[in-house]
Parts: structure tokens; sequence; C-alpha cells
DNA sequence: CGACGCCTTGATCAACTTCAAATTTTGTGG
DNA sequence: CCACAAAATTTGAAGTTGATCAAGGCGTCG
């Protein structure tokens, strides 16, 4: 064991709190070098939030930037008369606060447990000035929601209820373990949001989406276990329904 | 008149093509020196694009960058079967293109006739290594775009088609004159889009657009000149229909 | 003029919402 | 662990909104 010099020698230099962080490798903490690690580690906070706690509140500046470390945040416009829209969802390890920009226009909540990891604002704003790494991980970031948006942006204005469901299902299904490949063993979804959010998300109502719900079943397309639970046999076949075409 | 040092001496230096562009100030060659941008405005090339024309393909990756100098873009996405959606509108000074990603997963064709001005991919690239400020720029109008798209999420997921096409003229109308303020005046506005476009941006049939469109009419909050012109008498009573509190 | 593209209007229809229970699940305290 | 209350979900029936189908008008261009 000894005598062999490990790979991974370096890690001495990484601070234990990052050394099996996911955001380390994928999420913007890649662009840091050893020394910015440490002193980036030093002001941070692991924190874990209960389900519905309030992370970031629309039209109020954040001082604090986190990391997602484990669960589901969703981001929510609201109306006056309380008409609602989640408009993203984040996964570990997503960057989560509006670098520069004053006030967030959305609202940050947990959607379920959330572990989060924050530092405080100036501390990523040095480290941007220092190494052009950062701010490319942050705008590439910004372009993966941007793209996400707008494909969402599809099905908000063009596809059936039943296909919003569905969307909906492969996007959650599809993200649990973006490694997995899209093969015919079964999975088993974990919801992380509530029908009411569910509705929400895809612009009808709970009624609807339980509907739904129940139709996908009854053709055999998912099985539902629980509130919070859904079996998908075959995740290719629920992708078709994503986009259903209707011809012929 | 001389023998008084002008403030903008130094435009001696900015290439003539650059010194009446929106965006040598408000966009992205707002972040470059004076000999960069003679080292860009060299590999330039204006263009002017009718209606109709295709800029970007979706699936495609462009070699080439774009500022939007006039004219107005359309980003759009097509489903297998047909359906359509408009994920976002580009005025002047925008840029037109996606940083490093691969291919896009968008289309753009001029909503209007379109005034570029295009550069090499690999210029604009070179120019992102000498100088942090140009992926600033351009990340801070990914971050605009993010925004916008948000804004529209909950557009098309929550509003109706009134407050949809509400919303559309009231975007319209604000994008014309950004300076302008929310004044009692009436606008002039001038649709970029016609009605099969307005309601592929909307979620909506063309018959629904014209119909809301004549209902606005009918309670005087436009006035329709011609199938491409609107009156607006009042910005802010439209603003109220874009987000309608039907309680009480 | 006549054809074509675009827009409007009307009538009917279907999808989704709303309203109203009934049922299941979840959480809490004894 | 059970009982019970509260919350969440499902289901049904009726109502609305917006889609679809169909016809006609208007403006432009050859």
């Amino acid at each position: 064991m000894s005598g062999h010099e490990r790979k991974d020698v370096h890690n001495s230099d990484v601070p234990i709190l990052c050394q099996a962080c996911e955001a380390r490798h994928k999420g913007i903490c890649g662009a840091l070098d050893p020394d910015q690690l440490v002193r980036l580690s030093k002001s941070t906070t692991k924190h874990v939030h209960a389900r519905e706690d309030e992370l970031i509140t629309a039209g109020e500046e954040p001082q604090r930037y986190s990391n997602v470390m484990g669960g589901i945040v969703k981001l929510t416009k609201l109306m006056a008369d309380g008409r609602q829209q989640i408009v993203g969802l984040q996964f570990a390890p997503d960057f989560l606060g509006r670098p520069f920009a004053g006030e967030s226009k959305v609202s940050a909540e947990a959607a379920t447990e959330v572990r989060l990891c924050s530092f405080p604002k100036t501390v990523l704003e040095e480290m941007m000035q220092e190494s052009q790494g950062m701010e490319h991980r942050l705008h590439s970031q910004t372009l993966k929601e941007l793209d996400e948006a707008r494909e969402w942006m599809l099905t908000l204005g063009r596809k059936s209820a039943q296909e919003k469901v569905a969307s909906f299902l492969y996007l959650v299904a599809t993200h649990i373990d973006p490694e997995r490949e899209i093969d015919d063993k079964p999975i088993v979804v974990e919801l992380p949001l509530k029908r009411s959010d569910i509705a929400d998300f895809l612009g009808l109502t709970i009624e609807t989406v339980s509907r739904q719900l129940t139709n996908l079943r009854k053709s055999g397309m998912i099985e539902i276990e629980n509130n919070r639970q859904v079996t998908v046999p075959n995740l290719a076949k629920l992708r078709n329904c994503t986009e259903q075409n209707l011809d012929t």
C-alpha cells in the first residue's frame, strides 16, 4: 500500500469538507484550485433544510450563495392573486443563487429535504475575479438552465395534459441518476413534488394531474406505489408519451 | 467648437463600423477595448436578412456569432408532429448564438427584416480568453434571457388567453423603446409577428389570438390600425390586463 | 381580375377546470 | 400501536375556456 504513490496524494490539500462533494467536480467548485478551495471552505457552512423551507425569497437579494448537495429545490413565481408557476427544479450539484444581479426574480424552496453548502456572496465574487474558470462554470450552468427553461416552455405551451404529466415523470426519472441510460429496466421514481406542486409546474390543476396519473397507470406506463413513489417499468415507452404523435 | 477637446476624441480609434452601433455600448462589444474592437471589426460582416430567413438551425452548430443591429429575431422550438413554440424574441443589441455549447437547441428566424453584425466563433473565443469582461457580458445576457424565459413560463402556464395576448402586446410595446417610461401617452406598436406566430408564442391558436385582440379592442385597451399595427392609448391600463385580478 | 395568404367571425366540440364529495394517507397524542 | 384529526389525493358531475371546423372578408401581387 505504501511505497505506492497514490494519484490522489494532493487530496491532502483538499478540505475534508469538499473531498466527497459532487460540486467539487461537477459543480462550480471544480473551477477552483486547492488553495482557493481551502479559502472558500473556510467561510462555508453546511445546512440541512426541511421540506418547505424557503431558501431564497423573490424580491430580496440573497447574501449567500449555495451549492445543492442533496435533495431537490423548486424555483417558483407567484402572481398577485395567488396563481403560481414552478419555473425550475434544481438537483445536486447545482448552484443556487443569482450571480451579480440584484434581487432574485424567483423564490427557491426546498421541495424535499435539502442539504446546502453555502458561502458569502463576496467570497465567490473574489474568486470570480481571480480565475476566469469560475465565471465560466456559472455561465455554463446558466446556459443549462436556459435550455431547460425553454424546453419547458414548449411543454407548457404546446403539450396536452397527458404529455405534460409524462414529461414531468420523465424529467424526474432521468434526473435521479444522470448516469443511467435509457434501458428497459424498471425505475422506482421518488417524486419530489406533491400533486399541487406538479400542477404548478405543469400549468394544470391538481385534479387533472391526478386523472392523468391514473390514465398512465391504466395504460401500463407507470405503477403508483404511493403518493410519492411511482415505478416506471419502461422509460423509453414513457418518453414516447411525452410527445405523442396522434397522426394517422 | 474647436479648441475644446471632445470627450469622444478616442473615437478615432474606434472602427467607423462600430461608432454608431448600439452593441458597442450596451451589447457585448462594450467589453472590448479599442484595440480588440479593431481586431474584431476586421472579421466582421454586416448582413441584412429578409423576414423569414433562418439564422440558426436547431441541431446545427453555428460557426458564426452575431449581434442583432436592428429588427427582431424569434427563437423557436419544433415538435416532431409540427407543433411549435416560440421561446424568445431578441431585439437590438442582443447577442445571437450559443457560446461554447455544441448544437443549438433552438432555431432562430428573422421575424422582421433583421440587420446582423457577425463574426467567426473563433475570434470571439479569443477575446473571451483575453478579457474577462467579454464572458461577463455574455453571461449577463444569458441571465437576462433566463429571467425572460421564466417570466414567460408564468405566462404560458398560468395566464388566461386574454392575459396572454395583453402580455404579448405589453412585451412588444415596452421593447420598442426601452428608454420610454410608462406614461399615459399613446404608443403605436409595430407587431413583429403575424397571428400564427403570436399564437405559437402564447401557446394558443390563431383564432383565439384574433378573438382576444378583438376583445381588447372592444374594451378600448387597443386600437387595431392594421394587421401589423396596434395603438395602445394607455400602457399602464394594458399592463393591468396582463394580470387581471378577477376577485371581489 | 383572380389567386393566395392572412385574418376574422361563427358554430360546435373537447379538454381542462371548477365544484363537490368520498377516500386514502399522514401526522399526532394518548 | 391505535385513534383521530388534518392534509392530500382521487373521483364524479357540471361548467368554461379555448380548440377545431368551416366560411367569408380583406389586401396584395402577378
